[in-house]
DNA sequence: TTGCTATTTGGCAAAATACACAAATAGAGA
DNA sequence: TCTCTATTTGTGTATTTTGCCAAATAGCAA
């Protein structure tokens, strides 16, 4: 088994760092449902205009999602719509997680 | 569409945010084959064994990986394998990464 | 017990990240 | 042109992460 070069290993952990934050999540669930200019996303989460811009190019560098320019607001898309189908495994990480809170979904 | 609770947003993040860097994702990738004692994955990496013993710890707590303590030795294991379902995904996101900055696509 | 090996943890400094405010930039329209 | 709106970028600060060394802890075997 090969290892993977550590270059596109570095390239990868962006990708998964740039999901690592709660508010670049919520700006990603935003635009899986369709194209989203900056001031409407920033309706949608608590943090300043310019906070949110640099989460969305955050995301925007890690290749997640992209955006061109309208008239005069810029509208974000998701480009790798796929990303959303980690939550699942995700969510199981969570049920097993170590220490942290044992959330108690249902029972 | 109902949003998503801000304290799974943040146990979601933690997860992605575990799997961003590049000697856990390493790690993730060792233990994929198998259960490993931190001594062993320490010679996979180019990092202090004490570096070593705090990304595991850093996986672990967000419910990526689990340990047991057999002898002397804990051994650690991938808990959610399907988190490397994740890489043909994140492989497509790399494709269209960080291009410069995309010069209109019509409309 | 002592000594040896494996692992974690304390402590520190360097680097990276997050955030707000203010200033700069770009496009639309009067 | 000047002005307004939308967005990005500069800057300072606070917080978090990273990674090493050294010390502490745990288990095994004399």
């Amino acid at each position: 088994m090969s290892a993977v070069p550590s270059e596109r290993l570095a390239a990868r952990a962006n990708v998964f760092k740039a999901m690592g934050h709660p508010t670049r999540l919520t700006l990603i669930d935003a635009l899986a449902e369709g194209e989203r200019c900056v001031c409407e996303l920033n309706t949608l989460v608590d943090a300043d205009l310019s906070t949110v811009s640099r989460h969305l190019a955050v995301l925007r560098s890690a290749g997640i999602v992209d955006c061109k320019k309208r008239g005069n607001q810029v509208y974000y898309s998701l480009r790798v719509p796929c990303v959303r189908d980690f939550y699942g495994c995700v969510e199981s990480a969570l049920g097993l997680a170590a220490e942290p809170v044992q959330l108690e979904a249902g029972r």
